[in-house]
DNA sequence: GTCAGTGCAAAAGTTTTGCATACAG
DNA sequence: CTGTATGCAAAACTTTTGCACTGAC
């Protein structure tokens, strides 16, 4: 890893740790190897695949399915991850250090693009403002076809 | 039903008929009173929710849970219906027969409010255009405090 | 009368929980 | 040592499916 990325992860253990320490929770293998393998493969995960994933990048781990939906669940609750469900395909998970952002999914491969936009962000506001909400959060996702999908 | 409600009404169940027919496939007591009950509560239905409302409101008709999802499969497949995830509240269904609109949801009581706007709209286009991204639909929610729960 | 639709119960899929054991602090 | 975390299996949900029977056309 470059020195910076090392840093960045090193930065996200460090805060992963505080939020344990805090809580009396432990800090173990399983949850330091959900939180690393979040953070080394920039994908969205469901937690069936973070299950696979793990199984076979530390077999020895012996990991168990329930402990991969513990530790989701607890990473949530402290947002250091954030879920997005679309349609059917279920709940997927990513780390939540990114500023803020959207995501563009492709309905014929499934792969997710990000992106952010500040206008549209005002936007919301102003229309939360409108019907009297107070506005804590938002998601938003554009469907459609990715750029390599409309070749095939 | 005031006449045009009627009218709207009237014209929903033709335009299902239709698709049935054009698919030979046949108009129940079933179909029509999920139909009939999305059009009736202008509200978000759960498939549960949607069960539970049928079997308390036609009890004679001894409708089958299995029997809500397979017509909402149908008419979320013939663009009738449309669905909505969010977090871990599961999939919340509502017909399709309105303008494109976006929700915003009260994590307090969990109301659903509606609302439109154009110019976001218009900067989604613009956004998939950038990624070379060709859009099909998307989908938006606002989280945050209603009106009513802001004074509790 | 024919074939699709329905209810029921079983199955499949997903997430949570109870419990005895393992292990972090 | 103490008490939290884990793996496993069972349980709880949610959604789909197989099948015999019903009912729309």
């Amino acid at each position: 890893m470059r020195d910076e990325v090392t840093n960045e992860y090193e930065s996200l253990l460090y805060k992963f740790k505080d939020i344990l320490k805090h809580n009396n929770l432990k800090f173990t293998k399983q949850r330091e190897v959900v939180l690393k393998t979040l953070f080394s493969n920039d994908q969205h995960f469901s937690p069936e695949e973070l299950y696979v994933h793990i199984k076979n990048e530390y077999p020895s781990l012996g990991v168990g399915i329930a402990t991969i939906y513990r530790t989701l669940n607890l990473l949530e609750e402290s947002s250091m991850v954030t879920s997005l469900s679309f349609g059917s395909s279920g709940k997927k998970y990513e780390l939540g250090n990114k500023p803020h952002h959207d995501h563009m999914i492709c309905d014929s491969c499934g792969k997710i693009i990000e992106f952010e936009d500040e206008e549209i962000e005002k936007k919301q506001l102003i229309i939360a403002d409108r019907h009297s909400f107070k506005l804590t959060g938002h998601s938003m996702q554009l469907y459609g076809i990715c750029k390599d999908c409309q070749k095939l």
